[in-house]
DNA sequence: GTGAAAGCGCTAACAT
DNA sequence: ATGTTAGCGCTTTCAC
């Protein structure tokens, strides 16, 4: 029961060898006779060691430097929270050693592009990075591959490129939770509507797999109620619908835009209302009644793993997996307090 | 931007005194000049300082023992989730010189008590307890509180006692939450029903309060529906449904015994049925559409959280919080994957 | 190839 | 009241 924890130097007495004997056979570095060797995996398996962590990574670190390519949050709640759950993982492996460097571009891939460059010209030991315009940045991810510094991708998936580890949702999945809850909120006599709003859509290949999954859903349940879908570059073009809203039952948004549909809906009070992101104006709202259901992305989850990862990786070499799956929450009025 | 780590001996040679004395400041312990003392406050606030814990816990290092008191989980999958997470933590901490020893009672408010008391017999450093039947405990609590032991509470709460955190959830929103729920799933012109299924009702106070929030909910929004409230010590009582079920729109059912309810259904498959618990058999019925809400209670994060709090309390004497609520996951059969 | 020794930052015991 | 110092267990240099 009382499991006694050996320490280097009882090894290194039992095997009859020095402190640093016992270290080089640990790590496998520097040279040791067989012997030597030999004695101490003996001793080693026979009280099966397990080394002091915390004895380990007091011993100075040398310093890590993570570059951080995320849209510029000022004005933005989700990439505000994102940033925070940074934050938080910056303060805690700070001790470790582990120093980020921000690059904030602000909404265009021009600009992306541009602090995407920054960073890497920084030579940082690793990169978090939200691709959210990732069509034209492939070559930078390229270079990354050949200057061998590992990176984290939050948020926006890309198949094609070689990243540590992906933190997001699987937004077909997402689709399909949207769907089933609008199936089961929604009359079934009336159209469904799916409604993007992205500037870049061509570069949102997420959105269109929510979208995909949300119809998936239907079809797999052999609903046949008529979806349509529409997309918006600019809020303005909401005005659209007002020939479109009667006769519908519930709408799908895809973003986080959610709240926009508010003001235009003054006269279509039952329509049924599916989107995402607790950013205040889409909770409000929901308290409100204005919105039914919010899917919750986790942003400082996401931020707070894409450095903890990367950290862990950093200092103890930790295996990580390829990708890492948040759930799908699931938030109405009454339980949105759990996830502020 | 490059945050500079301080350490004591930063802080000494900024106050011109020695790191004895910094320490000494920092841990308000001996005597120091006021003088003194002021000088090194000032520093303290001006860098920001926060202690390297790594460095601190590598000192003390005596090894602690937290006793565990819980449900015996053999057959019981909700527990055996708890103990999952309460492994896992164990796992995490034990180089850092944490060890548990578990006192597993049967499901009775005699062994509940007297696995409590061999549990405080032990003298542990610190406690985690389920206390499940804690009507006839108070005094074992007491005799903690006489002893210094702190102690975490999970799944239970219980005012009257002075924990050191409580872990679980807010039952009243609970109730709340699956109300708004079954508003939205069930018709409005036939009843609701709120069953309990548990042997030992006059100690489950949290089932209580989730009938409270659960009426509560329709009372706020003057729904007038009827809600009739069951209360099954076993499970066969529940045939005694035959004659409730015909005209009822949905059921909440307070407890993970959930899948008992569809094999007195057959004949009423349209009822809408919410209940708690990812258990395999709640899952299961989740998936073919025999339950359709459950609401997850996070076990395996109750225990992790328990232990974990607790030892970073005993290591690095971390303030922790007094309510560690966890969220109230909404699981349905399409997102039910993330969750397991 | 191996051992000895100097720290990492903090704490506590011991001098002064 | 305050300064000094010896570790905690591990890593890493530097002699031998």
């Amino acid at each position: 029961m009382g499991k006694e924890r050996y320490t280097i130097r009882d090894i290194a007495d039992m095997a009859n060898v020095s402190r640093g004997t016992v270290d080089r056979v640990i790590h496998n570095r520097g040279t040791v006779s067989e012997e030597a060797a030999k004695k101490v995996q003996e001793v080693l398996e026979k009280i099966n060691y397990e080394p002091n962590l915390i004895a380990r990574s007091l011993k100075a670190h040398k310093d890590h430097v993570i570059a951080v390519v995320i849209p510029d949050y000022s004005d933005d709640y989700y990439w505000r929270q994102c940033a925070n759950g940074i934050h938080r993982s910056e303060k805690e492996f700070r001790q470790f050693g582990i120093f980020l460097q921000y690059f904030e571009y602000s909404k265009t891939p021009e600009d992306y592009n541009e602090k995407f460059s920054q960073a890497i010209a920084l030579d940082p030991d690793a990169m978090l990075i939200a691709p959210v315009y990732y069509q034209d940045s492939l070559e930078l991810f390229h270079r990354l591959e050949e200057k061998r510094i590992p990176y984290n991708l939050i948020n926006t998936p890309i198949e094609e490129v070689a990243y540590h580890t992906f933190i997001g949702q699987d937004y077909r999945k997402s689709g399909r939770v949207a769907a089933q809850l609008m199936n089961a909120l929604a009359p079934h006599d009336k159209k469904i509507l799916v409604i993007h709003v992205e500037q870049h859509l061509e570069n949102s290949t997420h959105l269109h797999e929510k979208e995909q999954g949300f119809k998936e859903f239907y079809n797999d349940h052999n609903i046949t109620q008529p979806i349509e879908v529409f997309t918006f570059k600019e809020a303005q073009q909401l005005n659209d619908l007002r020939t479109v809203l009667p006769g519908t039952a519930g709408i799908f948004m895809t973003t986080s835009k959610t709240y926009l549909l508010a003001d235009h809906m003054r006269e279509h009070e039952n329509i049924k209302v599916i989107g995402y992101d607790l950013i205040p104006k889409n909770v409000q709202q929901l308290k409100e009644g204005k919105i039914d259901i919010l899917i919750h992305q986790n942003p400082i989850s996401q931020g707070y793993d894409g450095i903890s990862l990367l950290s862990d990786y950093l200092i103890y070499k930790k295996e990580v997996p390829k990708v890492k799956l948040l759930p799908l929450d699931i938030v109405v009025s009454e339980n949105v307090d759990c996830y502020l």
